[in-house]
RNA sequence: GCCGGGGUGCCGGAGUGGUCAAACGGGCAGCCUUUAAGCGGCUGUGGCUUAGUGCCUACGCAGGUUCGAACCCUGUCCCCGGCACCA
């Protein structure tokens, strides 16, 4: 038969199609088998060898499964939503919903041409209606969960893509689709879903998934869980929360008054303003005597630097008319301290001479009240304070080393207790692996990127720090892995739960401001960061494990505690519980759990995904849309071009508020495509439901996915979402898997002949209808699945693919003319034994090694005298996973009424094989050997002699043929004791078991 | 730096304790078939040696374990992929 594959492709494609062959049904006996490919976007340049050898792969895979007896489930669709259309969209001004669709239709034709089994009927494409709607659905189902937020945050934004990434699409800095754009960061509000909810879980279940470990690795090192502490630390001056400082003294700013120079205000209010909080103190009339009118002037002129920030400081005599203005006003402050009110108590001033009066209104007007006394008793400072915090309440601090009068005299002398009350100390929590290193940190460092991080900055180290950040974000990418670790003195200081040492505040550019509060406690005795760090601005560095040379490097392992005060000589593990169990009774830390893991962002400023369904109200807020008014079409008639065409399609923009029925504004972020992705599998057990996304029955059928074949460029993508996804539909109780992917298969990277990945732009693509239009797709299909391991990354050859064309063509062309009889026992035991190999190997994806086992095989019965209908026949069957048109075709010229796809895969019967055979063939190689070796001492050798004993006879004769023609020369055998050979030179003397003697001449 | 995968003949790529100078394919060479080309068939393809033998050198490099190592262990170099100062 000549091999005329184009013809029998069509033929066979064709045939398949009519009979449905490869439909799945529920309703089978047979044991479910679910088995894909990650579904393409379709791209508009369609599709080249390197899909076809993913989709190939799994065809023959299904091919296999469906002939072992299982019901399988084989599909294909499209993720047709994306940005590529969109651009294209812009570019060629076609819409992406034409252009997706002409893809769609390309791809269709180039798969069908490759004869993959795939059940068409379940085809679908993520940007239909009819799937997106499903999309917004679990969407607001996610939402009515707690899963879905909006937040401000810094987000990632590719310019390029002119939209905010997912943090899994950034790669080395840099958007995931454009390698040469930096990945800006933006406070942006966005949508975030919560997988962080389930990274606990997601974590857990890898060591149960059967995939590929370089896989599980990078999921695991993607969630990164690490366990250790939250250390709460004091630190000062987050001075953005206060934007000044009222301070009301009559004359502190006086400069010609000498005794306030002096003055403890003075000093507080220079301290104040280096750290660049502004302060007023406004001249004030003088106290004795002024009256309440007097004084209001002046509080007006300051009047509108007073806001809910400020915080307001009276002293002495000022004391109560500031209560009384501030009470007047209604203005809303953040703190307000009383120092040393005097003589309030006294009825006489009180009424008269201060016109005192607390305002009740007072008390809601102040989030915070400090009031400072002192402890002189005879000069009633106890008893007007006392006064004062009756009526307004919050803190009364006595100092205890002041007298009243002291107090007011204290000239040069800080007043640290009000320090601490303005500046005001916030607690940030820090995350540590070591809270055993505690007693040793020296310093903090926040990261250089911290958004935070001017709020602990202070005015004298603003322009240090202003100039590191400059020379950061002048460092290039590249250089970063490189770079030196450096810092900067913020001005701040922190305090240590543990010792309460001040510690100095450091901006630093090694730490990483999204991970943990984006502050580290440094210990340079046992980091080795750290340590560098010190080392260079030399900073402190104080050993509190014992075991290690701190004066060489940083000492990170295990030890007993040293300079750790009550923990001294504990192990270093059990300090940390210790620690941890005495800041837990502080209630200035915990023991916890970090993630590398983020929240996933999810919307897109971009038209082409879909749209999220929310609706903004200036009266009810964020309003979900209605389930009955889904989906909420993407309009069709946009304007491309600048940003997303959804804002300015006012149109649509424009609806009711699905509450109050007033006009809100929709939501104009669409959804990322790793949405629509994320459950499409799904929809396959089910693509035709109207009323739900899927059958809940017909899901937990199929699923899990029994196979899932794809590239590795998912695996924090993709998978992460995918199981996110599934966990929380069973958490909705939609199905009951937990997880989807059983098996999960990398296949390897097609590389274009020249060693490189193919790629249009490159120009190494190889397209499917070339190769298949010269050597027909079963050839393309052979050889791709013979080159490698399929899992390995293996580079197209032109040259290569001839030898699996020469195969498929000798056996097209000779297994009709195969002598069709009885098997040799020789032959069944080969037959059976490629059986039981081949099927194994495909099992374990070995695809290589299974070809090169048929093509052995096929060969072998080529040489037989005849073969048995069964035997050829499980040939065929076995071939025709992998060639299945022409094996299709050979199969009905064998007068087979059904499909070869269809039939059942041969059964290995191993009672048959027999090793027995193996030594023979052994002993012919021996032979071959030998008669070649010897061939090329003997010049002109026209014949050959072998002299056999006995009973190996029976080896050699049933090859005579083989031998003779595989030595190029006439053969004659001979037993050694047989009387009339010939034999001049008496060689059958040297014959042996296993190797004869032998003559040539 | 950490994690994962690798380094095998002219090339692609199997092999993971003896049966290995190493499957299978490609390339190349020789021979056969053929009027010729093509196709096809056979043989060869580390070195030396030999009437079918024997030896040496080889599986990145260097050591080690073992009766025995491409394969196991240790160190080292290089390549690919992922993460990347994750506290």
């Amino acid at each position: 038969m000549a091999y005329n594959f184009q013809s029998i492709e069509k033929k066979w494609q064709k045939t398949w199609e009519q009979k449905k062959a490869f439909q799945a049904k529920e309703n089978s006996k047979k044991k479910k088998y679910y088995v894909l490919e990650m579904f393409p976007y379709p791209s508009g340049s369609g599709l080249h060898m390197g899909h076809a050898f993913n989709y190939i792969m799994g065809d023959v895979y299904a091919r296999f499964m469906r002939m072992k007896g299982f019901n399988v489930l084989y599909a294909m669709g499209y993720d047709s939503f994306g940005l590529p259309a969109e651009n294209a969209a812009i570019k060629a001004g076609i819409h992406p919903r034409k252009f997706t669709e002409d893809a769609i239709k390309n791809f269709i034709k180039q798969q069908k041409s490759l004869g993959l089994s795939y059940d068409w009927k379940r085809m679908l494409k993520t940007s239909d209606y009819d799937y997106y709607k499903w999309n917004q659905y679990l969407f607001l189902k996610f939402y009515e969960r707690g899963l879905v937020y909006r937040k401000k945050s810094g987000v990632n934004f590719c310019s390029k893509c002119d939209t905010v990434l997912a943090n899994e699409q950034v790669k080395n800095g840099r958007c995931w689709r454009h390698e040469d754009t930096e990945v800006e960061i933006k406070q942006l509000e966005q949508w975030f879903i919560k997988t962080t909810e389930y990274a606990d879980e997601l974590l857990d279940n890898i060591p149960k998934l059967d995939w590929p470990e370089r896989i599980k690795t990078m999921q695991e090192n993607w969630i990164g869980k690490s366990e250790g502490a939250e250390i709460l630390f004091e630190v000062e001056n987050t001075n953005n929360k206060i934007s000044n400082v009222v301070i009301v003294h009559g004359s502190a700013d006086d400069k010609n008054d000498k005794e306030y120079n002096k003055h403890w205000m003075i000093w507080i209010k220079k301290i104040l303003e280096e750290k660049g909080i502004k302060v007023f103190a406004p001249n004030m009339p003088e106290p004795w005597g002024s009256t309440y009118m007097a004084w209001k002037k002046e509080f007006e002129k300051i009047s509108n630097n007073i806001n809910e920030n400020s915080i307001l400081i009276g002293h002495s005599r000022g004391t109560a008319f500031l209560v009384k203005w501030l009470g007047e006003t209604g203005k809303k402050i953040k703190k307000l301290i009383l120092v040393a009110p005097w003589k309030i108590a006294d009825k006489k001033y009180k009424e008269s001479f201060y016109d005192y009066k607390i305002n009740d209104s007072v008390r809601s007007q102040v989030k915070d009240i400090v009031i400072f006394t002192s402890n002189d008793e005879e000069k009633d400072g106890k008893k007007s304070a006392k006064v004062f915090h009756d009526s307004l309440g919050g803190k009364l601090i006595e100092l205890k080393d002041h007298g009243h009068y002291v107090l007011e005299d204290m000239g040069t002398k800080e007043f640290p207790e009000l320090l601490n009350e303005i500046s005001l100390t916030e607690k940030w929590p820090i995350f540590t692996t070591r809270p055993d290193t505690v007693f040793g940190v020296t310093f903090m460092v926040v990261s250089a990127q911290h958004s935070k991080l001017y709020e602990i900055v202070s005015a004298k180290q603003k322009k240090e720090v202003d100039e590191f950040l400059r020379k950061i974000r002048s460092t290039k990418q590249e250089d970063m892995d490189k770079l030196e670790k450096e810092g900067v003195f913020t001005g701040s200081y922190a305090i240590n739960p543990m010792n309460n040492e001040k510690i100095p505040i450091y901006a630093g550019n090694f730490v990483v401001a999204d991970y943990g509060s984006g502050m580290i406690m440094a210990v340079p005795a046992h980091d080795q960061r750290d340590f560098e760090f010190a080392k260079k601005y030399n900073l402190k560095i104080k050993e509190v494990i014992s075991g290690g040379d701190i004066a060489k490097e940083a000492y990170t392992g295990a030890g007993k505690l040293i300079n750790s005060k009550e923990f001294n000589d504990l192990d270093s593990e059990e300090a940390k519980e210790h620690i941890i169990k005495a800041l837990e009774y502080k209630k200035l830390g915990k023991k916890t759990v970090q993630y590398k893991l983020r929240d996933w962002l999810v919307s897109r400023q971009r038209y082409w995904g879909t749209p999220i369904p929310m609706v903004y109200c200036a009266k009810c807020g964020i309003v979900p849309v209605p389930e009955k008014d889904l989906p909420v079409k993407l309009p069709e008639k946009v304007k491309f071009g600048k940003g997303n065409p959804l804002e300015t399609d006012e149109k649509w923009v424009n609806v009711k508020c699905p509450k109050c029925g007033k006009l809100g504004r929709r939501e104009t972020d669409t959804m990322d495509t790793f949405f629509d992705s994320s459950w499409y599998y799904l929809r396959y057990c089910d693509n035709k439901n109207k009323k739900k996304p899927f059958d809940k029955k017909k899901v937990d059928y199929w699923m899990p996915l029994d196979q899932y074949i794809g590239g590795a460029e998912h695996a924090v993508m993709h998978l992460i979402y995918a199981r996110f996804f599934i966990k929380v539909l069973r958490d909705m109780k939609m199905l009951n898997v937990s997880e989807p992917f059983a098996k999960l298969f990398n296949q390897g990277m097609l590389h274009g002949e020249d060693g490189f990945v193919m790629s249009k732009s490159r120009g190494n693509v190889v397209l499917p209808e070339e190769i298949s239009g010269k050597y027909g797709i079963d050839t393309a299909r052979i050889f791709l699945m013979s080159m490698a391991f399929p899992d390995k990354d293996i580079q197209w050859s032109d040259s290569g693919i001839e030898g699996s064309y020469r195969f498929v063509k000798k056996f097209s062309e000779g297994v009709l003319s195969l002598k069709l009889g009885k098997s040799s026992n020789r032959l069944e035991s080969k037959v059976n034994k490629t059986i039981k190999n081949v099927t194994e190997d495909i099992m374990e994806f070995r695809y290589n090694i299974a070809i090169i086992k048929l093509r052995q095989l096929y060969y072998f019965i080529e040489q037989s005298v005849e073969v048995s209908r069964k035997d050829l026949e499980s040939f065929l069957k076995m071939l025709s996973i992998y060639a299945p048109h022409i094996c299709e075709e050979l199969w009905r010229k064998l007068e087979n009424k059904k499909l070869i796809s269809l039939a059942d895969w041969p059964f290995a019967d191993e009672g048959k094989i027999d090793a027995n055979f193996e030594r023979e063939e052994e002993l012919v190689e021996s032979l071959v050997n030998d008669l070649n070796n010897v061939k090329k001492f003997v010049e002109n050798a026209k014949k050959a002699y072998a002299y056999i004993i006995p009973q190996d006879l029976g080896a050699y004769a049933g090859n005579f043929k083989e031998i003779e023609k595989r030595i190029n020369l006439r053969l004659s055998i001979f037993a050694v004791n047989d009387s009339k050979k010939y034999d001049p030179q008496g060689k059958s003397k040297k014959a042996k078991p296993g190797k004869p003697g032998i003559y040539l001449e």
